[in-house]
DNA sequence: TACTCATATCGATCCTCATCAATTTACTTC
DNA sequence: GAAGTAAATTGATGAGGATCGATATGAGTA
C-alpha cells in the first residue's frame, strides 16, 4: 500500500465531477510552456531590476541611457534583457526620437500574480 | 534634451519624501537575487506542472512515483526538479517509510504572486 | 552630405541547467 | 541477513542563456 499510481486509472470519466467544487485539473503542457516563458522573464536578477526601476520611474517611463548605469552592465546587454521583458509582455517599447522609452504594461504584474496562484 | 540622465544626481535626499506616497523605490540587488531564486524555480514547464499536479491532487500529496508518469520524464530528474522547488520554498517533503509525500507549502503561491505585484 | 549620439543586432565565450544512465541510500519484507 | 523497491545522488552531456566587444541602424544636427 501507500502509492496508488494504478487506482487513477480505473475511473477516468469520474475525476472532473466527483469532487469538491473548487478542485481544479492540473494545467496542460502547452499552459505549462506558455507561463514558463513569463518566469523565464523573471528569472534573472537585472531583469527584476530593471522592471522595479522603470515602475519606480516618478514619470513611468525610462530610456536605455537611465538603466545601463543603475544595473552596472553594458548598454548591448541591457537592450538584450529589455527585449526579452517585452517579448514577455511586461514592458512597453516607445521609440521617440533616438531615445527608446520603456513603461510598464498596465496591469501586466497582476496578470502575472495570477499565473501563479492560478497553477 | 530627452534623456534626462544627470538631472536625478541633484536631490539624492529628497526622493523618497517628496513625492506620491504609493511611490516606493527600486528593489536592491540583494533582493533581486533572492527573488530571481524562486522565479527560476517556476522558469520550467516540467516544474510548474509539477507544482500544478500536487495542487489538484485530492489528498494535497503526491509522491514521486505518481509524478514521473505523467511528466514523461526519468526518476531522477522528477526528484531533480522536487528538490529546486522543495528549496524555493514551494513544496513540503515529508518522508513516510519508503515514499516521499510532496505537498504544496500553505500561502507560498499567494507570497510568490507578493513578489511579482510588490515590484 | 557628413558627423554624432542612442539603441539594436551580431558573433563569440563562458556558465548554468535539464536530462539521463548508473549507482547509492534507505526502508520493507521474507 | 538477503532480496526488493522507492527515492536520492553522482557524473556526463548537450542545449540554452548572460555577457561583452564590435558593428549596424537610425534619427538629429551642422
Amino acid at each position: 500500500m501507500g502509492c496508488m499510481n494504478t487506482a487513477q486509472t480505473l475511473e477516468p470519466a469520474l475525476d472532473a465531477s466527483c469532487c469538491l467544487p473548487s478542485e481544479q485539473p492540473a494545467i496542460s503542457v502547452e499552459d505549462a510552456q506558455q507561463r514558463a516563458l513569463v518566469f523565464k522573464a523573471l528569472a534573472d536578477p537585472n531583469r527584476l531590476r530593471l522592471l522595479s526601476i522603470v515602475k519606480a520611474g516618478e514619470s513611468g517611463e525610462s530610456c536605455v541611457c537611465d538603466l545601463t548605469e543603475p544595473l552596472d552592465l553594458g548598454q548591448p546587454t541591457v537592450s538584450h534583457h529589455l527585449k526579452i521583458l517585452v517579448e514577455a509582455g511586461l514592458l512597453h517599447r516607445e521609440k521617440r526620437g533616438t531615445w527608446a522609452y520603456y513603461s510598464l504594461v498596465p496591469g501586466a504584474l497582476d496578470k502575472v500574480a495570477g499565473l501563479v496562484t492560478g497553477l
